[in-house]
DNA sequence: GCCCCATTTGGCTAAAATTACAAATACCTG
DNA sequence: CAGGTATTTGTAATTTTAGCCAAATGGGGC
């Protein structure tokens, strides 16, 4: 495999890497759902130090994944990619298909 | 937030995990364009050792992605959840938009 | 049974991610 | 400008992940 394939792989994986963690899946979940937020809403929100928040966000930020604007001293953050919804439809249905399974295997 | 959201978030995380590495993405995005594929097959795509690649299948195949099937003294592996192809094309969207962006910064 | 091949697992080391606390920054208010 | 609030960044400890080599497992063929 040539490089250009490989840093392919690896820029997707940048992005993947960004989701894949409960409490910015619940950040993006939110901002799916709302048009924005601030910090000190998210954090009420994910229930860890503010600090702690703000570097999941700017994480997804630099993936690409949110946008944010500053207005007066809070920072609003947004969903930027809308299409991300449609992949935790598909999440949601691995699930379902693994508790199945599960349950069969109990039975 | 309740413990039953909690987990959802993280049985989600653990599924988005599974996905984000390059080794792993490049091998979900074989087998979405082939019914099946070795560990064999896949070890000489990804170009890490063998039983690197086993971990990652089995990585991949415990969150449900994938399933396997063993005849004779190989191992076949097959896409579970054929939506994730989708997914890669959400990803895809937000790196081509990244890329304008910084197009756009350079000017 | 013995040897060979494909795959998985154990054990270990190195690298990356996560988190909280503390300190810095930035902006607003009086 | 002083004080307060919202957010980010420095730092350091802990945990998780990744990778390889070597050894174990499980079939197949002679």
């Amino acid at each position: 495999m040539d490089r250009a394939t490989r840093n392919r792989y690896e820029t997707r994986a940048q992005i993947v890497k960004a989701l894949a963690h409960p409490a910015r899946l619940l950040i993006v979940d939110e901002l799916s759902r709302h048009p924005e937020r601030c910090v000190c809403e998210l954090t009420e929100l994910v229930g860890s130090d503010m600090s702690t928040v703000s570097r999941h966000l700017s994480l997804l930020k630099n993936a690409g994944l949110l946008e944010d604007e500053k207005r007066g001293q809070m920072v609003f953050y947004r969903l930027r990619a809308k299409c991300i919804t449609k992949f935790f439809e598909c999440i949601e249905s691995v699930i379902a298909r693994n508790t199945e399974i599960h349950a069969e295997l109990r039975v």
